[in-house]
This record gives C-alpha cells, structure tokens and sequence, in this order.
DNA sequence: GTACATGCAAATGATTTGCACAAGA
DNA sequence: TCTTGTGCAAATCATTTGCATGTAC
C-alpha cells in the first residue's frame, strides 16, 4: 500500500503520454512523479525546483512544456487563483472546487452536488449550457 | 431619465476620486464616462481604444493606472476570467456571478442567494470564513 | 505653487517559441 | 533512423514603473 492517490498517480501520468505517442524522458519522468507525488497545488516554478534537486539539467521550458501536453491530454488541471502564477494537479476524475487560504496559499479542495445542481439550473434559465466552471472561495481560518 | 445604472455612474466614480483627494483629470474623466456608459466587461486595451477616439493622447499606462485606483476605492470590480486580460466593470453595490460566452465572449451577470448560503457553509464546514469567492460558468447557447 | 497625474519607454513576470543539438522508440 | 524532446536565449503578452514634464486644485 501507497500513499499515492489512486488516481492520478505516476502511471496514469504515463499512460496519457504514451497514448499519444509521446515519449517518456528522463525529465518527464522526474516531473511526473513529483506532481504524482504531491498532495499540492505547485506551480511551475515550484515544479521546477523540485525537479531541478533530482535533475539539475532540466528546464523551466520542459516544466511548461510538459504541463501544456499533459493539460491537453487532460491528465492535469491547470488553475489561476487570483493573482498568483498557474497551478498544477494532477486530475483525479472526479470534479472538485477549491477554497484558497489567503494566508498560506494552501488549496483545500472541496465538492457540493447542490451547487453544481444550481449551476445548471442558473444556465439553463439563462440559455446557456455549461461548458466548465470555476468556483474559488479565498478565506481564512475560523479562530 | 437615462439608461446609465443607478450605481457605477459617471458620477459615483468621480466621487471615489474626489473622496480620496485624487484629481479629476481630463484623461479620468473620458475614461469614467465610457465605464459607466458602456454596460459590458472591457479589458484595458479596448478601454484604451474607445478612450483614444475621444482623446487620442490617452496612454494605456493611464488606463491601468486609473482601473488601479479605482479598484482600490473600490469603485470598480475587477475580473481575471480563463485566459484573457482582465477585465473592468463598475461595481454596483450587489454582488454578482459571472456566465461567459464562449463563442462571443460575452459576459451575462447571475445572483443565486442559494449558491451564496452554500458557499458559506461549505467554508464554516471546513473551518474557514469566506474573504471573497469568484464563480464562473463558461458555456455557450443552448441550440 | 505644489502635489498628483501623464506619456513614453524601459522593466517586470509569466509563459511561449525558434533553433540547433540530444535522445527515446 | 526518424521523430519528438530539450536547453538556452530571445520573443511575447499583460501589466507596472522610472522619469521628466504637465496640470488640477
């Protein structure tokens, strides 16, 4: 037993590259495995730090470049919380929102069927179909 | 009778100024007015352009500096929504939600109290009191 | 007159891209 | 081998800022 998610993790990572053909390189193995890895929201700069202590020789480019595949395989979610840089994590299936602690910048992420419900009915009324949705809460902890 | 809102006018952001002891600058002036008649979600560069037909000295440094004032009075909302620039609105006093037009880009603005409630105890659950939150619908006519 | 505002150009920060070389399949 | 990936530096995009000059109050 792991404590790796169990989806999401190295493999399923692997799996979206090589079903497109792509390949698997020393640096996205590396990469992979720490966004497998990780219980965070990290962004690419923090990817690459991470990365660069086991591989000195990779490059912020190949961080990029590596999330941009991988979002498009849809094996990640990007997301831009106000302000800061893009954040990475690696999709788990199943859909989620986030709350952002404002002093930390800790993601806690959450779900609530009857939102997403009223979402869907606010659309429709509107005429609308969704296509995606972001919900963010920013707060701080209750003292 | 005029077909400006009742809230976010010409005059309501003239007087987040003044309150602070800014001035009111020919360049303010234009850019106020074509905030508050307009009753879409500009970003910089088309503020910038409508502000330029009517004062063609008008530099898109001055329009970033006044929507940061502005926001910072509180006067006017700004919107980072997926992928592009930001994006200005007056702010009207009543909080609100956004739906973008994939297709148009268009902006339609909703309120769910239920959604608000929800929200508030979805953060009390987790501990958490609620700063600020952004939800956002991205969808397209429903054919 | 004096503090605040402006235009311009240069700086910034995040992210992307062109190119010559390297390396998976 | 052949295509895809990489590092590096330069480019891009949105936005901010330093500075000398202009102007609202």
């Amino acid at each position: 037993m792991t404590d790796r998610r169990d989806n999401g993790g190295t493999d399923d990572l692997e799996a979206a590259l090589r079903g497109a053909g792509l390949r698997i390189t020393r640096q996205r193995r590396v990469i992979l495995a720490i966004l497998a890895g990780g219980d965070d929201h990290p962004d690419a700069l923090a990817l690459f730090r991470r990365a660069a202590r086991q591989d000195p020789s990779i490059s912020l480019s190949t961080v990029y470049r590596t999330m941009k595949v991988l979002e498009e395989r849809g094996a990640i979610q990007r997301h831009t919380f106000e302000g800061g840089p893009a954040r990475f994590e690696p999709a788990d299936g199943v859909h989620h929102d986030h709350l952002i602690d404002l002093d930390s910048g800790e993601v806690i992420e959450f779900r609530s069927e009857r939102i997403e419900k009223l979402q869907d009915e606010i659309a429709r009324e509107l005429g609308y179909e969704i296509v995606s949705h972001r919900l963010e809460l920013y707060g701080r902890r209750r003292k």
